[in-house]
Formats: structure tokens, sequence, C-alpha cells
DNA sequence: CTGAAAGCGCTTACAG
DNA sequence: CTGAAAGCGCTTACAG
């Protein structure tokens, strides 16, 4: 069995609150016994139980990442930089996956109420307005990445302006007939992006045409995957007329569809969104979301709030940036 | 606050044993007692306290993944597979993560002293012999994956062998001049795949080369990223003579070799290591590691181990699988 | 600076 | 089938 406070406290001949005193960096101990109490913790290799500590203190010193897919390279970017901010301020980190089967709402309010950890990173979870305010009642600390809603802090990207910034490119290189690569057409990214593509093109005179906006079959991982890009640009390419550029709605499909214009033996030019570092070594066109950055910047604010819950809700969202490189040559 | 099972037996005029018995599936409560609860508890929300009923209960439900480097494409395959047995399994899934700022071992000893978990699953964490035997005192079932020692549970893949038959590969094409794209040298998985690469030389009769060892400058994700791919790819081509042919020590790397070559406009045939999704849409050959696979084997070989600590330990090791694609061609 | 004691929200023999 | 009670390993006012 592993040592408690008991063992110490007895080995040291003092009460056990002046033992979780000295783990707790209380300053009331005299730095004899404070001394006396670490080496016996050394000697029998204590280490405060978390659980007990977390059930008495009611902090569990952990913040929670609830992610749909969690093997996405959206959600990886991310990830690396909440854990950039999290190791440097001595947080835990515990993942959860929403999964597909049964309804996100019923599973987001089962991992808030099992009190797992003091503050919630929300990737990518999209949720009716009304649904998101119910979930205040449980009044704990929440930053929503990826989303938005008025009474949460979030941090998030202008998808609509990414993708009027993507086609609008494609618009100035002269190009009239464009496609739009998608993914599933419900899901709350590719929705914004088409507003945005549509607003880009009628902005130029340029007929929207439903029939352009063309996704994959897979519909694993929301058809964000290469499989799902190369079915649609197989698609495409099989249009008469040809569309004569393409717009995709992630660079992971933009994989895809590159690999389906090499086996027809057609290009066109494209552009992905998402940049991850992979985009820059296929020499995709790409616009730019800082993801890195949204996981860095988003843990920092939910901290902030954790620490101070009452301070004004913020909205960040990042414009991206448009990167282009030789598949839009 | 929070419903406790303290209001429930108070409005349902019971014992809190009871309660807890009805959340425990404990089959002696009867039916309209039971049903008088579930709808209480229905009613004010109450979901039970994951911390408190890990205290009392030693049993927290959880699984843990030790892992250095998480958003690294290996690790986010492996963890695919986990997800999925665990989600089958009902347990929660915890992510650790070990930097490279602090010892190895002492982060490993702290994560397990911290009892978090009731299992754990070391990925890609490499360590000594007798460091591994060291930590069997802490008796807490743990499976390895992508490491071996003979005190544990591993699942792991045959590097040596992988690398064997990638060269081997390239030298029944008629390769001889063949360059090993290596990342961290020192590292576990290098090591192993450089004997395997140089058996295969040794047994044709060619002559292992240490100058055709090339890393790349970087040591992000100990030199497994696309930047050091490229660097090292430069250098690769730059020598006099040139090799006639490339094993590359991932897929990752090899994507941002073929880069380099690229804007050389110099090409030699090339092959990775993983088979990552990608790698199909790049035409890359390469040696597939079953990685989905390992993490859904390990977790439930771990969760067996849970159930049963007596049962006798089994090494796993995969054998890895050449893919040919056009990169080789 | 230190200790006794109550409490965190559960589980689980034990007794009936 | 049900309850009283001890215990899980800590924290934290309170009192001295």
């Amino acid at each position: 069995m592993a040592a408690t406070i008991y063992d110490i406290a007895e080995k040291a001949g003092v009460s056990i609150a002046t033992v979780s005193r000295v783990f707790n960096k209380s300053a009331n101990v005299s730095a004899k016994t404070r001394k006396k109490i670490l080496e016996i913790a050394e000697e029998v290799g204590y280490h405060p139980h978390a659980y007990a500590q977390g059930l008495a203190s009611r902090k569990t010193n952990t913040v929670m990442v609830v992610v749909p897919v969690i093997s996405n390279y959206f959600f990886m970017e991310v990830l690396g930089g909440i854990q950039d901010k999290l190791a440097e301020q001595n947080y835990e980190l515990s993942i959860y996956n929403i999964t597909g089967k049964k309804d996100t709402f019923t599973q987001v309010e089962h991992v808030l109420r099992k009190r797992l950890a003091e503050g919630y990173l929300f990737i990518s979870i999209h949720l009716d307005n009304e649904k998101w305010t119910q979930l205040k009642k449980y009044n704990v600390p929440i930053t929503l990445v990826d989303e938005h809603h008025d009474s949460y802090d979030s941090v998030s990207v202008d998808n609509k302006q990414g993708a009027y910034r993507a086609t609008k490119s494609l618009i100035n290189e002269g190009f009239t007939r464009i496609a739009l690569l998608a993914a599933l057409k419900s899901s709350k990214p590719i929705s914004d992006r088409i507003e945005g593509y549509k607003k880009a093109l009628l902005e130029n005179d340029i007929p929207f045409r439903k029939e352009l906006i063309v996704s994959g079959d897979s519909d694993y991982r929301d058809g964000f995957t290469e499989r799902s890009g190369y079915e649609a640009m197989i698609k495409i390419l099989t249009m008469d007329p040809l569309p004569d550029a393409c717009f995709c709605s992630s660079d992971i499909q933009a994989v895809g569809a590159m690999k389906a214009m090499q086996d027809a033996d057609i290009e066109i030019p494209i552009i992905g969104y998402d940049d991850i570092e992979l985009a820059e070594y296929i020499g995709l066109s790409t616009v730019r979301q800082p993801m890195k950055d949204m996981g860095f910047f988003a843990t920092q604010n939910l901290i902030d709030r954790m620490n101070n819950p009452s301070k004004a809700i913020s909205q960040t969202i990042y414009t991206p940036e448009l990167i282009i490189r030789s598949s839009t040559d």
C-alpha cells in the first residue's frame, strides 16, 4: 500500500494537519519540522493522492478538453498550443471524446456533471444557442474554441472571411467557374465557408451554382479526410463543363484532391484551408488558421477565468490569412 | 451546489446506502424504490462525483495514456485505436505528456504515484531495463506500446525487420548506394532501424557507410518532422557521388524529403516508414506499422490485466509490411 | 507554529 | 431488501 499522510505524521511525530501543510506550501510550518517531513516523504516515496486531494479541497487541478474527433489535424495542432500553456501552469490535462453515437448535448452534460476538472475547453463542439445557455447552470469555467456563444469566452476564426478570401483570390486570377470541395454540408465550419464562397462570387457578379458544391461520399470524420477529398475531386473532374479552379474546405481533403487530379491527369488550381504543417511541403496554397495560437490563447483565457470567475466575457476572432503557394500558380 | 446522494436519500426517504446501490447496479434494491430514486435523480440532475467515487471505491475507472509527444502522427493513429477500445468498455481516457524538460523517469514516477488511473498505456516511452524494473514496485497495470520489457505486457513493431525489408526492396531494385534519412540517432526507433538497414546491406555485400546516414538539423520532435526531412534530403542531394536511393525513417520526413528533391530538381527513389494515411495519396512507398491496431490491441491487453492482475505477461510483436507505391518506381 | 476535529461525497462490509 | 457506520486520504477553519 502506498504511503499516506498518516504514515508520515506518525514517523515524524506530528499531526497529519502539519504534514498536509508542508505539501500545500502553507507558510506556517517551522523550517525544522518541514525539513523532517520532506525527508520522510522522500524516503517512503510519498505522493498525495489526487482524488483525495480533489475531494477535500474541491479542486482537481485539471483542465479537460472536450472534442468530437480526437485524431484530426485541426485538433492536434490546437492541442499542441493547449499543452504548451498547461505545462507552463502546472495543470493536468484530460481529454474527453464526444462520439457520434449518442447525442452531443447529453454527453456534454454527462462530462460536466462528473466534476473531473476545474475548467473545460470545448473544441469544435457545436450546439444550439439554447443548449449552450442551458449549460450555464453548471456554473463552471468553459472556453469555446472554434465555436461562438455570447455567454462564454470563445476563440475562433472567421470562417466566412477565410472562404471569402480564398475564393476572391481565385477570382482575381481570372477564374469564374470555381468548385467548392466541401465536407459534411450541415457542419458548422462548412456552412460558414459556403457563405464566404458565395459572397465572393456574388460580389463579383459570378452566379452562385449549387451544383459546384461537391462533397465526397465517405462521412468518416465528417468528410475531413484524404479519401473524401479524393472522391469529391473525382466528381468535380467529370463535370461538364469542367470547373476551372477549386477551393477545398481543408488541406487534408486537398491532399486527396491532388491525388485525384494526378490520377485523372487533369490539373486545375486548388486552394486548401487550415495550413497544416504539411501544406508547405506539398506546395498547397491555403488559408491559415492559427491553430496552435488558438489553443494557447484559449487555455490562457480559461485559466484566467478559473482564477477570476467574474471577469468580463471575451470573444476572440482571428482573421485567417491567405497563403499562396504553387498549387494556384 | 450540485446534488449528492444525501439530497436524493432525503427526498426519497431512504438511506444513502440505498441510493448508492442503485447507481452501482447492485441487485439488492426493490424495483419500486429503485424507480423512485432514479426519478428523483433525474429531476435534480444528479451525477456521482467521480473523485468521491474514486476515493471510496479505490477505482478511478480511467486509463491513462503516457506519451512523450502528443501531436505526432504515430501517436495520433495509436490513440485512435485506444479510443475505439475504451469507448467500447466505458473507461475514461486521460493523457499525460512527458516533456523533454525534465527527466523522463522522474515524470513517470510522478504520474504513477498520483494514482489518477487504474491502468497505464505507455506509448514510445523508452527507459533503461533497470528503470522499468524499478517501476514494478508500484504494482499497477501497465502496457507498453512501441517499447519492450520482459516484466510488462507490450505491443510493438519489429523496427529492425521493417528497416531491413525497406532496404532490401531497394537493393532488389538494383540500388547500392542507399542513403538512410534518419531522425535523432540516439532514439530507440532510429537505432533499431539503422540495424535493419545495415543488416540488409551486409547480407548483400554492400559496404555499410556511416556517412550515408543523414539527419536534419531541427531536433523538434526528435527530428520526426517535415522540416527535418527536408533538411536531411538537401544534404543527401549534395553528396558526391549522389546516393541512388533513400530510405526515410518516417513518412512525415519523406514528405519534406520529396519537397527537397523537387526544389533541387533531382529525384531518387525513396521509401518511408509508418504508412500514415496520407502516404497513399502522395504515392509514397513505405513500411506499414499497424498503428491503430496496436492501440486497440494494447488497450484490450491492459484491460485484461486490470481485470486479472496475475495473468501471464504477453509480448506482441507485429511484423511490418512493405507497401510499394510510385515513389520507388 | 501546531493539533483535534469536521467534512468532502461516496462505497461497502455487517447486521438485520 | 435496507440502514447505520466506518472508512477512503486529504484540507481547512478553529483554537491554542
